[in-house]
DNA sequence: ACTTCGGGTTGTACTGTACAACCAGTTGAA
DNA sequence: TTCAACTGGTTGTACAGTACAACCCGAAGT
């Protein structure tokens, strides 16, 4: 086996089991708020509010599935609903303060996190992986 | 922010997002084997066998999770149990035929897409990316 | 012999997800 | 102008993956 397959094996490898603790990694670190929410509300803040059917399209859910999520973040009061005036089916979500906050504070200790895990990276290394993982997410976008 | 911070910021994000999609791209690209379950495969084909107590500890999984699974395998026929006989309460947990080449698949597939979604990466670049995967789950693990 | 320990299963509950059926507005074409 | 097709969203249903707690059984140490 080449060195490239070798280094392609490690990447497919190391990317499984990140993807495999990820999930429960965040749930431990955030029970109030599940990584999907999280997403969610990011893109929400990111975009200064969108629609349902936004979400599902940029993250390949189902509407059903982003319906649900929603409602929840609703529940807990974290997003609000304006219907759009100029089509009456669309309801315009936005986060609300609390939900802002809550994004906030997950946000920063997520930020603490990751900053721990990467404390003795050197600048360099960071750069480079952070460019690393831009190209091959984009590679897989396109893809998908 | 310093180019630190942004560069920390553009992992999390970057990371996320692909934790995000990785079970849905496996599950799209394999319905027969779900994520977890290759991997619990992948764990007992490089073990050369090992106990379901072993599997919970390695990946954080519940036992009654790995329980479960590994019926669910057994019943699919790629997984057999063998009594340990120095300690009847363990039961060694053992790929089959079937399960081996299943696996076998599997991987290569993956192999596959892993390898168009690498086609344009260098050797150099490729090397680095695999490295920096290995030493930030490394860090990873030692905190969990 | 009795207690405690360790490996495993089962009951139960919850989250995230998809698909299909549906409802309610919108829009375009006959 | 009316009706069919489309679009955004919700609801019913089903399933995977997961955890926790209660339990069973065999092992080990006192």
């Amino acid at each position: 086996m080449s060195h490239r397959d070798d280094s392609v094996e490690t990447i497919q490898r190391e990317l499984t089991a990140f993807a495999r603790r990820a999930r429960a990694t965040a749930a431990r670190m955030h029970p109030e708020l599940s990584l999907v929410s999280f997403t969610l509300l990011a893109h929400l803040e990111d975009q200064r509010g969108c629609r349902a059917t936004d979400l599902a399209a940029h993250y390949l859910l189902d509407k059903s599935t982003v319906s649900r999520q929603v409602s929840a973040l609703e529940r807990l009061g974290f997003v609000e609903r304006r219907v759009d005036p100029d089509d009456h089916r669309v309801q315009v979500l936005h986060l609300t303060d609390e939900g802002a906050e809550m994004l906030a504070n997950v946000t920063a200790s997520r930020r603490v996190a990751f900053h721990e895990r990467l404390a003795d990276w050197d600048e360099a290394d960071l750069d480079r992986f952070a460019s690393y993982l831009l190209r091959y997410n984009a590679a897989q976008e396109a893809v998908e």
